[in-house]
Parts: structure tokens; C-alpha cells; sequence
DNA sequence: CCGAATCCTTTCCGATACTG
DNA sequence: CAGTATCGGAAAGGATTCGG
């Protein structure tokens, strides 16, 4: 036995995990629901397509509540649902952690380099 | 500002978190040292390809240690460093959550699905 | 037993252009 | 504003073969 793993391929939460951008737009939402522009601006480097297609996943998931507002001019927001507020607070750890060793990480690859070209 | 998205682009920790097997991986030498054939018979579905190619990824990282051990007949362990025990602790969570809600995310997916075709 | 190397297919993703 | 459509290069990743 090892750890959590239960040796069958978690199909249905890797696309969550692995897509590059999903992270970085629930993050983004942890603050309440915001517009399609604003998380654009908001996310560094990120493109319209990929923004889009994250979007989408997300929805799709369940993570997050895509809402069409019918007021003038007409727009649309989105938020997290009570499945993506969990799922934030589940990953903010390891967000944390990542955001706390990027410079431990990047260290040990230089070290990593030098040895072995 | 919004939670914990700092604005630049989390260089050096992102091929971690997106990863495809690192976690999973990670999560196998949670006990204790492994070696490679047991961490291949361990974790469903990886290629031996890409149990190397995580392996020198987080080899690298200072995530995880390789020893060689020279007994007769030689081999060779992986461990977690203290980095990578951080690591898994930090992943802890979101490894549960994704654990938990694979149902509610496949649910959620087959709801979307039927609507939209 | 623990890989490295090669081949080949699939998927990702940025750039660009267009739409209601 | 909030997308959709399409293209093409880049990268991921499985299968297979070979080596120490």
C-alpha cells in the first residue's frame, strides 16, 4: 500500500489537476464571481482561447456557475459553486506551497544542471 | 486582488502541478523508498517511458532522492527528500478532494452533457 | 533490473480572423 | 463584451527496441 493512491487511474479528477490554467481561474474566482475580461486581465498571459476552453471545463465540472445577465447591456459571470469553493480550499495548500518554493525548486534544478550539463 | 494568484506566472512550479503522473508518483513513495519496477507494478496505466521521465523530473525538482545502491546485485531506490515530503503534504488535500468528488465531477459532467449534446 | 533511444500518434495551445 | 473557428507548430506520451 502507498499512501492515498488507490491503484485505479483517477479518471474524471486528472483533467481538474493537470489542465494548466484551472488553478489559476478558481483562484482568480476565490473572490466572488467576475466577467469574462476582468479574468482576462486579471491572468498573466493567458489567452481569449484558452480562457474560453478553461471556462468551459470548468463549468462542465461543476466547479464553477456560468450566469447570462438579461440587464443592459447583457453580460455574463462567473463564480464558483459550492463544489468549487471546496475545491479551492482543498488546493490552496498546495498553491501555497508552490507559491513558497518556486525559488527551493528552481535552485535544485540549477544544482541538478551543473552536474549532469 | 483575488486569493492567492500572485500575478506572474508561477514559473518552476507549474510543470510539477501539471504533471500527468508526479503526483500519483509522489504520492507511491509516501511509506518509504521504492524501486523502479515496484513503483511500475504499483501505479496503474504509466508507461515505463514516463515513470523515468517523472522520476528525472522530480529527481530534479530536489522532490525526490535516487540512491544506488552497490550490493549484489545493485539497485536502485527512490525516496521522497524533506522538500518532497512538503510537497505531499501540501498535495494531501487536493489528492483527497479529487479522491471524494469523482463522482459529483462525473455527475456534473453527464448533466452538462445531456443538455448541451 | 533499470533504464536510454527511437518512432509515431495524439493532444495542447498560441496566433489569427471572424461574429452577435 | 464574450465568445467561435481554424490552422500549424510544439509538446506529451505510448509502443517498441536495445543496452549495461
Amino acid at each position: 500500500m502507498s499512501g492515498t493512491h488507490s491503484g485505479r487511474p483517477r479518471v474524471g479528477c486528472r483533467p481538474i489537476l493537470e489542465d494548466k490554467w484551472a488553478l489559476v481561474v478558481v483562484d482568480s474566482l476565490a473572490t466572488g464571481a467576475r466577467r469574462f475580461t476582468e479574468l482576462k486581465r486579471g491572468i498573466d498571459g493567458i489567452s481569449q482561447r484558452m480562457l474560453t476552453v478553461t471556462l468551459r471545463n470548468l463549468e462542465r465540472d461543476g466547479i464553477l456557475l456560468r450566469t447570462v445577465h438579461n440587464v443592459m447591456p447583457p453580460h455574463i459571470t462567473y463564480e464558483l459553486t459550492p463544489l468549487g469553493s471546496t475545491f479551492l480550499q482543498a488546493a490552496r495548500p498546495m498553491m501555497q506551497w508552490a507559491e513558497a518554493n518556486v525559488d527551493r525548486v528552481e535552485q535544485a534544478r540549477a544544482d541538478y544542471d551543473s552536474r549532469a550539463g
